[in-house]
DNA sequence: CCATTACGTTTACAGTTGTAAACTTTAGAA
DNA sequence: TTCTAAAGTTTACAACTGTAAACGTAATGG
């Protein structure tokens, strides 16, 4: 599993297919992703066509006809594009958004549960590092004197 | 607060330097972006730029330059992202994700203890619809029959 | 007042993405 | 065996991104 993918919008529909099929005909991604997006042929034709190109997506021949499979794992794949995203916000701060998604996400009693054991068993560190490049998060206007030389900003007010 | 944005990963870290000072002059995101990516001085023009025009970013003129300032909000944005990101995978899925996220973050004794009363405090439902359009996950398969394995995930074989 | 400077605006240009038509190959039908 | 339709491959093309040079303009130091 890479390091790091770049699945699109477009070409994750496609995977979604292959996903949830195991392997698929690229008539049934188009039979799937004509009905939910009103995609052509040539579109899905395209979009298969750079996954395989990507190696995202494998062409078995078949006859006829190829069959697609994949070796990307779903949840994993959206891990890493998730993973960038945080990547964006001071890591101080994540914390926060994970209380969002918790409170915003509706689950059943089994998935709380398993959130609580999970936060149960967490460990804790004292501080988390701020992981920020200086001059993009107000953690570090307490760090040291050498604070940036034009004018009035700041207004520190949040942190958390 | 729009309901999608749309901040390219370069054009983030311009904002992130608005975010972080309040308001900044090009040439201090400049400073940063400088020292952090190795940008020149055309390329911030160019992408505060692209940011002013789909207003992100505001200017505000003082004598010689413009000073920038956003209304947007960083967490808040990040929520519109993360929240595209998560529209990916089936919604039952999404409460696992979660669960990899918190195990993953470092936080503070203070962060959990916030996550716990969420948690506490979240009311969960029988059922989590699965959102996914038909051929793209699995929940399909099995609409109607017995529960069997319920909503976690589990393996399939394919229609055709 | 003029050249220099600092900042903003236009233009550039290749790569990615969304969307699809046109073209080619080939397995199966006649 | 030749024709045809399905499946795959190439080409297209505009919008968006990453990255930046060139250009215009206004303030500033002489």
């Amino acid at each position: 599993m890479p390091e790091t993918l770049n699945i699109s919008d477009a070409e994750w529909e496609v995977m979604r297919v292959v996903w949830a099929s195991g392997e698929s005909t690229s008539q049934e991604i188009t039979r799937v992703l004509n009905g939910k997006r009103g995609w052509s042929q040539s579109t899905v034709k395209t979009l298969i066509g750079r996954l395989t190109s990507k190696n995202y997506l494998h062409a078995r021949k078949e006859s006829r006809h190829f069959i697609y499979t994949t070796h990307l794992d779903e949840p994993e794949s959206l891990k890493l594009e998730l993973e960038g995203l945080l990547g964006r916000i001071c890591s101080r701060k994540i914390p926060n958004l994970l209380a969002y998604l918790v409170e915003k996400t509706p689950m059943i009693a089994q998935d709380r549960a398993m959130l609580e054991e999970v936060l149960q068993n967490k460990q804790v560190v004292a501080e988390v590092p701020c992981d920020c490049y200086p001059g993009q998060c107000t953690c570090h206007l307490h760090a040291s004197g050498t604070i940036l030389s034009d004018q009035s900003h700041e207004e520190i007010t949040h942190e958390n």
